[in-house]
DNA sequence: TGTCAAGTGGTACCTAGGTAGCAGTTCTGA
DNA sequence: TCAGAACTGCTACCTAGGTACCACTTGACA
């Protein structure tokens, strides 16, 4: 893509934003513009992770679910949402170890793709990244830590109650990257189902945590929320 | 340490081993090894994240577990078990967020250790290092994603069937890493409890699959594992 | 503007697996 | 060598949360 394309200016800002590119250059993000290729995902769209190695993705916009299911039982357990900033597939740049997960598009999704292989020599060519990408790799190691232990350390409705504290913005007090999801995408999120949810947003809602109108959860008792998510209150 | 300590040549095979440190060259990992001290933890030795990260330590031998716990239950889930050539903590070398992570030696333990500000030194005198330590967390961060949506996806049966497959060696048939573990360890691992994981293997061993010992458990007919693991025969 | 799909709320039922407790066995170390 | 700790096996009970419905509402789009 070169520097005539529409959006050029807008996508770069997004890029210097990154966590995964912290610290580069704008000469060294001038040279990664050069080989990428401008992409919309509309919402529902669907990748295994084997359509995913061969090419690196940057979020530009809209929010991408990185999800492990059990085809048998049709359950789903959502491990990451990654969004503007974000980038995939982390792993596949690691090694070229197979991993059985799938992707799939939330909204519709605006995307910068690379050659895999292209990647690899950018990042061999500007070493200094290696630190932005190990701190960015740190981060998410965290979040899968807690992914992990979260369903058997805790009951649904705390996992439910630390969801959303985790995902409020500290300002406006509005749900932000989980907002506008429906009950069987926040079932995913905490490795339930979408009834199990369901009952549990009626809890919360009788004891004035949370209002509720379609598709949208506001915030209404934060105290409330953390001592749920705590353990110390039982609705 | 120099090397007139005794063990000094047998510490250096285990860090040339080890994935963490691979395509090291001779050179630099004499340099590491001067800056490094021994340690011996006994079985059961406890830490929390925070002693942990001011110190970087390379296992030598002996086995200790990464976990969760939640006070209030009591239940513990562990994450990773960690043996010979493996390093920890990592994610402290990374960035210097806290993280409630828990340590325990499952044996006595050999690590030499190093102050984590020397360790990041080491690494950016050496920055060819940098590819295998990327490689070494993208191989924690698979295991990472499987633990975490093992429990959501599968019955308890099933994830101690693949535990113990995944823990086989090829060829001599018997378990490594989580050998001689007490049923309330592999509970743990596992992400239930001392009973449940008892009862499962009563199971176990009723369909001819595993025979056991005291703290020993052999594989008796691999097939039929593989068959429960894959959520296709139902004891 | 009417139809259909997507989403929500609720009921009733069921079971995997968690809790508690105890007896018997093996190991450990004083 | 013996007392206590560690470990296993088993019983009986209980509940969180999963399954399977259905009725109602909302939004999209033809």
């Amino acid at each position: 893509m070169t520097s005539e394309n529409i959006h050029y200016e807008r996508y770069l800002q997004v890029l210097k934003r990154s966590p995964f590119l912290k610290d580069s250059s704008a000469k060294s993000l001038e040279a990664l513009m050069i080989l990428m290729k401008e992409e919309r995902w509309s919402a529902k769209n669907f990748k295994s992770s084997m359509e995913v190695t061969s090419t690196f993705h940057f979020i530009i916009s809209g929010r991408i679910k990185v999800f492990k299911s059990n085809p048998d039982s049709g359950r789903e357990h959502t491990v990451f949402v990654l969004s503007s900033g974000d980038v995939f597939d982390v792993l596949s740049l690691l090694d070229t170890e197979p991993h059985d997960v799938y992707w799939e598009a939330l909204d519709t999704l605006e995307v910068l793709k690379i050659p895999m292989t292209q990647m690899r020599l950018w990042i061999n060519d500007y070493p200094i990244i290696h630190k932005a990408i190990l701190y960015y790799l740190g981060g998410r190691m965290r979040q899968l830590m807690d992914v992990a232990t979260d369903v058997t350390l805790h009951s649904t409705l705390v996992r439910l109650a630390a969801l959303l504290l985790k995902n409020i913005n500290g300002e406006t007090r509005k749900l932000e990257l989980i907002n506008n999801l429906p009950n069987d995408e926040i079932a995913g999120l905490i490795g339930t189902t979408r009834a199990v949810v369901s009952r549990h947003i009626q809890e919360l809602k009788r004891c004035g945590a949370i209002s509720v109108s379609r598709k949208k959860i506001n915030v209404k008792n934060l105290e409330r929320l953390l001592s749920i998510a705590d353990e110390k209150y039982i609705p």
